[in-house]
Formats: structure tokens, C-alpha cells, sequence
DNA sequence: CGAGCAACCTGCATGC
DNA sequence: TGCATGCAGGTTGCTC
């Protein structure tokens, strides 16, 4: 499911009612995820106030005095803000139950989520410290695509969901930058000029950007038992739409494999 | 070293 | 209706 925009997303909903608050207990229903979530994170966490909520990639860190627990929603996981006592659900992994009986709740059916504590500084841990820079920063920008891309024979489009050239770039929002670009997702990464790049790295940040705006208009879907945040309220132009007419010049949209990933592109349109 | 790809899981849509 | 198949928005870690 989530995407850096819906990881940012989720971020902003739930930090209201979590942030500030105390943790009085944890409850681990399964602790089966990407990587076992261990026996002993109650009695780390019991007590701890949650001084803030930050993200970065797709992690998002929920920071305590005595260290961070780092959480990844994976494909399928999502995190909500229910009341202490609310009857959880099938793949409800994990609650953090604030003292005023606030409790975030981690779902992942498909567990390839995580959660993690760390006690070394927030930024160092493994998971964290080979990531490339954030895509809406300025360290993000044409040049360091052409840098990164130099000698590289690679698609281009595995070159922007590489993690350590930039992050927060998943398979949607990488056909959608690339169709905006007008540039050819199978393309050598090493062939495109940097003015292409410049253009590549502007096309990446409007549409993540773009996407974190619409998110805001679910922020209250993170609170309560029921439903599920609309994250799938975001228009996209050629994810999913694989032999559909181009929104710009009606050629039918071309669907290949790039990486084991669906990627969709217009032959016409992008070069 | 980089590149390619299998693996980790469940749920859901589709087709017979 | 039931069953088999294929597909899914991420990341790690293996092999070549």
C-alpha cells in the first residue's frame, strides 16, 4: 500500500494524538513481521513519552527518551489511532497504548512490514544509514540524478526507485514522474542528458508532493475503528491503466516488466 | 563490484 | 460455488 505519500500521510494523522503522550503499554499480538518484533519491547517502551513522531523514506520513528522505535508499513500495513479496549482485528500486529488509553495500532496482512528499536541516535541505525537523500529536499535535484546515473546502463526507472539515490520513490510514483518527464522508463540511465534530469528531478517532486496534499484531505481517516485511510483517492495517469488511451496523444499505453515491476508508459510520448 | 532476481506473506480479482 | 492462478504500492539478500 503506502508510498512516501502515504507514509507522510499516515505520519500527520496519527502525530496529533500521539505525540506528547506517555505509553503505558504495549501489546504484541504477533510478532511475526519482516523481521520478528522482540519479546521485550513492552518493558523498553512502558513508560516512555513519545516526543515526536518524524519519518524518513518510508520509516516512520517514533522517538522516546531512552531511543526510537522504527516503523515500516511495508505493502500492505497501515497504522491507525483507536481506543484502548477496541477489538482488534485479524492482522493488528502490534498496539502502543498511551496513559489516556490512546492506542496506535499497527495492521500488515502481509507482514513485510517492521518494527524495530534502536537506542543508537536516531539517523545511524542500519536500516537508515545508507538511504539517499529525501526527494522533496534540496540535496534532491537534477545533478544528483546525473551523478548517480553516470556510466550506468540500467533502466532509468530502477536508477529513481533506487533507495540510495533518492528515496520515497516507489513503483507508482515512478511511472507517474516519468510519464510527466516525457521520458522513457526503460531508457539507460547513463544515456539521458542532465537536462532531462533536471527535468526528471522537478516531474519526482510535484508528483510526491502533489500526492501529500491530496493525503491531507484523509487525515481523519487515521482515527477511529472503522474504514480505512483513503489513500486511493490520488488520480493517476498511467499506473493501472495499461493499454488505455495516453491522456495526451490517445496512443494505447504500453505495459512491460522492468525490475518484476508493472511499469506503464507511452511509446509516443515519452523517449 | 553491479545487475538481476528469488524470497518474504496474505488478500483479492479473475477465469474455468 | 469452488478451486487454481496471477497479481499487488517494498525491501533484503542471494547468485552470477
Amino acid at each position: 500500500m503506502p508510498e512516501l505519500p502515504e507514509v507522510e500521510t499516515t505520519r500527520r494523522g496519527i502525530s496529533p494524538h500521539i505525540e506528547g503522550k506517555t505509553i503505558s503499554n504495549v501489546v504484541i499480538r504477533n510478532h511475526r513481521l519482516r523481521w520478528p518484533i522482540r519479546e521485550d519491547l513492552p518493558q523498553l517502551l512502558q513508560d516512555q513519552p513519545i516526543t515526536n513522531i518524524s519519518r524518513r523514506a518510508k520509516y516512520l520513528m517514533l522517538e522516546t527518551p531512552e531511543g526510537t522505535l522504527i516503523l515500516h508499513l511495508g505493502m500492505s500495513g497501515s497504522l491507525r489511532v483507536v481506543q484502548n479496549g477496541d477489538k482488534p482485528g485479524k492482522h493488528d500486529h502490534l498496539d502502543l497504548v498511551c496513559s489516556d488509553g490512546t492506542t496506535l495500532r499497527l495492521h500488515d496482512p502481509r507482514r513485510f512490514g517492521a518494527a524495530v528499536w534502536t537506542d543508537e541516535p536516531c539517523g545511524q541505525h542500519s536500516l537508515l544509514e545508507h538511504l539517499g537523500p529525501e526527494p522533496l529536499s534540496d540535496e534532491f535535484n537534477g545533478d544528483r540524478l546525473t551523478q548517480c546515473a553516470k556510466g550506468k546502463s540500467r533502466a532509468v526507472k530502477l536508477l529513481i526507485m533506487d533507495n540510495q539515490v533518492v528515496v520515497g520513490v516507489g513503483n507508482i510514483y515512478a511511472n507517474e514522474a516519468l510519464f510527466m518527464a516525457g521520458i522513457r522508463p526503460d531508457r539507460p540511465a547513463g544515456k539521458i542528458s542532465a537536462r532531462r534530469y533536471a527535468r526528471l528531478a522537478d516531474c519526482i517532486k510535484i508528483v510526491l508532493a502533489n500526492a501529500i496534499e491530496k493525503g491531507g484531505t484523509t487525515l481523519k481517516d487515521f482515527v477511529g475503528g472503522d474504514g480505512k485511510p483513503g489513500y486511493f483517492q490520488i488520480e493517476l495517469t498511467v499506473y493501472g491503466h495499461g493499454g488505455e488511451p495516453c491522456p495526451k496523444c490517445e496512443k494505447p499505453l504500453t505495459e512491460i516488466k522492468l525490475g518484476q515491476r508493472t511499469t506503464v508508459f507511452c511509446k509516443s510520448c515519452q523517449r
